[in-house]
RNA sequence: GCCGGAGUGGAGGAACGGAAGACUCGAUGGUCUCAAAAACCAUUGCCCCCUAAAGGCGUGUGGGUUCGAAUCCCACCUCCGGCACCA
């Protein structure tokens, strides 16, 4: 048993082992207490990534160690296999999108396994199945069917190069720039469907049920961004209703002129003769210029009178209507009352064309006036100009927290000239796609009866396999000579099948259901199993899909909801199937950190700084980049690779091995304090690690059983290693590493005569007595300074360690002969003597 | 501007308000070797010093609370991420 550590060898043998017996096929089984670890599913690019290692096996060692406690541990993993790089590659290379996905799928298939991961491979669900997206397109038709999906035509983001339209939350950046691609988006007027996550806005906002990273949380609810106020209808002098949302309903009588959107309807009909040139031509410019230069917060106001006069509702004064694109179409009604004295934009615009400025909010201390004042004063301070609101405090708080924004908007209210309001920055979900690589949408437009969805008996709508793909990347769908042309199953006329097909994050959305039963035909998921293993308990992924994946999937969970896709799941166990499994799908979100490349950049073929996990796991085996993975970086930080830093995991593994097959010494005499002392680190490693393990702090998970191992290191060649604390500490060390590193345990395992599975083993039982140290060394601190210490038996009284501190010479020294002022004695930690 | 997060040795990173720098990499010196690699041993925050002892200084900056602060409070600075003419 001398041999030297054969990673490759070991590694393979056990993942053939493992496979053979099942080992990781988790199954429902009430009498045990199920956990549902889920890491977020790759996209089928080609090959695995460091980033996928550094997700996945972090995520599998928690899985893992979950398993030992004794939890039944589900831990799936599929792909999310619809998407723009398969039809890239089918206009490039001229290989089919579907043969292209599914060699990828193959070979990170081969990929994942040699990561040596517990996932239940008989659980792998792939989207781009049509048993998969047969599901997908169900969904689609019953949120339809309850009136949460709608068609509009409207003004959309367009990415050209990837030649589709983009959801809201996939355009990003300054520049308004795709996300997956990049380059900046265009706006197009199409027909699209959308998702009515609007309706859930405040629904999504309540974080109550479920422990997620406050990052996360804030990053949602900024997205969504709530603010409430009121809804007040002004009215133009010729009795349009001009009705507007604002949030500082107490400022009504500052109003002082209204504000409209370049696109609003009735800016035509508004303005009058004499201004109608120079505000058609401003009209004009502002549809010309692109959003990112209109949403530029920097550029200078610019705007145009329109001639036409509103009704202040609250006073009846007449003001002036001035077209203005600082005003967006898309938020609240597209028009404003202007209050410059409180508001800075309106501020800047009032000075700019010379309007009038009217304080309705005086500060206490200092007297603003509406003709000299050189900014907007947005605080708190008391009502004034106001009529019968004059001395109401209007304080800092928003909504009706703010006492002036109560009494004005219930006058408002029972006067009729308004009412409070909530408006959201939070858009409807965008899903068409013009690509063919997604899931149809599975709509039939017929023309008598309209927009027709396809009866459940005829899903899946399939992608047509023959196709064809032109250089300037419009959807083969549309191009299909007959795929278009069905029978409306309504009326049985010629009608048209909808071309576009689905956001991929629609697939995305719900697929920890499909792992529960991938090959389920009745329903998207088995009842029984749902009923065992919903929710999802911990979560792992990237922080990138704060407010798209994870936001859709919070929506998708409660649409499920509401259209009754859970009435026949009953929790087998309610003790860890909290109530609020049919509201949130990820009950627990931990996000890790991405890793970078050695020159600390992103990692990317451009650069040349990737690194290639299949060939160091060719190099030094998979439990060692494993091991490594877990051990160099904070998991929720990541960093740069340092490809040195692997050294310290190969030694770590090397040294384990050589402890653990090492011949043993003779047995001989054994000092009691080393073997206690042994025996002491061994089961402080376990509470360490185990905490650790718990709290993601693998890397100091891992610092712990070094140090246990340094130990073993010293005493390897002495009696003690002849000794049953010896085996106990071999046995312990084995244990505490095996979700770590899986296969040198299983193998060293098996070479100490453990039992099969090392991965089916109870995790270690800590015992605090045993952990308890016998002695302690106190520091000695004199003036917050440590100036010696003394050791002490554990269980020494305050007194015996006060009388010890001051009988130390140095401590005597620095008195000088004075008595100490104040001597503090914190037991198990330190004396601390002021002077 | 608003909302999050982070600033600790040469690098990654440890430290329930109680010994700053665990563990790892790197570096330096040594053992082994014809040599190199590997392995092993020792040193490794800075200043002072031949060395050591003994000091002093050190967790982005400046204050504060405390016997005692990387940790708590206040005010800043820098970096990263999100949002932003959102009424």
């Amino acid at each position: 048993m001398t041999d030297t550590y054969n990673p490759q060898e070991i590694e393979a043998r056990w993942q053939a082992k493992w496979e053979a017996d099942r080992l990781y096929r988790s199954a429902v089984d009430p009498k045990q207490v199920k956990y549902y670890a889920l890491t977020m599913l790759p996209y089928p690019s080609g090959d695995l990534h460091m980033g996928h290692w550094y997700a996945m096996s972090p995520s599998d060692a928690r899985a893992r160690y979950m398993r030992m406690k004794g939890y039944n541990v589900l831990f799936p993993i599929g792909f999310d296999a619809f998407g723009l790089p398969a039809e890239n590659a089918a206009i490039k290379r001229k290989i089919h999108p579907k043969k292209w996905t599914y060699a990828n799928i193959e070979n990170m298939t081969r990929q994942l396994k040699s990561m040596g991961a517990m996932f239940d491979w008989e659980r792998v669900a792939v989207s781009s199945d049509p048993e998969y997206y047969k599901w997908t397109q169900w969904f689609f038709v019953q949120f339809f069917k309850n009136g949460l999906a709608y068609k509009k035509m409207s003004p959309v983001d367009f990415c050209p190069t990837c030649n589709t339209t983009l959801a809201r939350e996939q355009v990003w950046g300054d520049d308004r720039h795709c996300e997956r691609c990049q380059t900046p988006v265009i706006k197009k007027n199409l027909d699209q469907w959308f998702f009515k996550i609007t309706q859930y806005a405040d629904d999504l906002l309540d974080f109550s049920q479920i422990e997620w990273p406050e990052r996360v949380v804030a990053m949602q609810t900024n997205w969504i961004g709530r603010s409430e106020g009121a809804h007040v209808v002004f009215t133009t002098e010729h009795g349009d209703e001009l009705p507007v949302f604002t949030t500082r309903p107490d400022t009504l009588w500052g109003a002082t002129f209204m504000v409209m959107a370049p696109e609003h309807p009735l800016v035509a009909s508004i303005t009058t003769p004499e201004q109608k040139a120079a505000v058609d031509a401003y009209v004009t410019e502002a549809a010309r210029a692109s959003d990112i230069e209109r949403e530029a917060a920097e550029r200078e106001k610019t705007g145009v009178f329109t001639g036409a006069y509103a009704i202040n509702p609250v006073n009846d004064e007449r003001i002036p209507i001035w077209v203005a694109d600082y005003v967006l179409m898309t938020y609240g009604s597209g028009a404003i009352m202007a209050v410059p004295a409180h508001d800075e934009r309106d501020f800047a615009f009032a000075r700019k064309y010379e309007l009038e400025v009217r304080v309705v909010i005086q500060p206490d201390g200092e007297k603003l006036d509406g003709a000299s004042m050189a900014e907007a004063f947005p605080g708190a301070g008391k009502m004034v100009n106001s009529g019968q609101f004059d001395g109401t405090p209007a304080t800092e708080e928003k909504g009706l927290a703010n006492p002036a924004v109560k009494a004005v908007t219930e006058w408002l209210e029972r006067q009729g000239r308004g009412h409070y309001a909530v408006n959201y920055r939070l858009r409807d979900w965008l899903i068409s796609r013009q690509r063919y690589w997604g899931a149809p949408i599975p709509m039939i437009t017929c023309p008598e009866c309209g927009i027709v969805p396809v009866p459940d008996d005829q899903l899946p709508v399939l992608l047509p396999d023959d196709i064809e793909f032109t250089p300037t990347g419009e959807s083969p769908l549309k191009l299909h000579p007959t795929w278009k042309t069905v029978p409306c199953p309504q009326c049985g006329r010629p009608a048209e099948r909808e071309t576009d097909t689905m956001d991929t994050f629609m697939c995305s959305s719900w697929y920890q259901y499909r792992y529960l039963s991938p090959q389920c035909d009745t329903a998207p998921f088995d009842p029984e199993e749902g009923s065992y293993w919903l929710p999802v308990d911990q979560y792992t992924g990237g922080i990138e899909h704060a407010t798209m994946h994870l936001m859709y999937t919070r929506f998708f969970t409660r649409a499920m909801r509401d259209c009754g896709v859970f009435a026949n799941i009953k929790p087998m166990n309610p003790k860890v199937q909290p109530a609020s499994m049919f509201n949130e799908p990820m009950t627990r979100l931990y996000n890790q950190g991405m890793i970078l490349g050695e020159d600390g950049e992103k990692m990317s073929k451009s650069r040349g700084n990737v690194i290639d996990p299949d060939n160091l796991v060719a190099q030094y085996g998979t439990d060692t980049v494993r091991c490594y993975m877990m051990s160099a970086f904070k998991w929720d930080q990541g960093g740069p690779w340092n490809s040195m830093g692997i050294k310290g995991s190969v030694r770590l593994l090397n040294d384990m091995w050589a402890i653990v097959t090492a011949p043993k010494p003779a047995p001989g005499q054994v000092d009691d304090k080393d073997m206690w002392a042994l025996r002491r680190k061994t089961h402080q490693t376990i509470k360490r690690v185990r905490d650790d393990i718990e709290s993601f702090s693998f890397n100091t998970a891992l610092a712990a059983v070094t140090e246990l191992k340094n130990l073993m290191q010293k005493a390897q060649k002495t009696p003690l290693a002849a000794t049953p604390a010896w085996d106990e500490a071999v046995r312990t060390m084995l244990l505490l590493m095996a979700p770590f590193t899986p296969h040198i345990t299983e193998e060293l395992w098996a070479r100490i005569g453990g039992p099969y599975s090392i991965h089916q083993q109870q995790w270690p039982i800590y015992d605090p007595a045993i952990a308890a140290e016998e002695e302690i060394t106190l520091p000695v601190q004199i003036n917050g300074k440590v100036r010696d210490r003394i050791t002490v038996p554990a269980d020494t009284d305050e007194e015996t360690i006060k009388a010890l501190a001051l009988d130390l010479e140095k401590v005597k020294g620095l008195l000088e002969g004075k008595p100490p002022k104040k001597v503090i004695v914190i037991p198990g930690r330190l004396v601390s003597i002021v002077v």
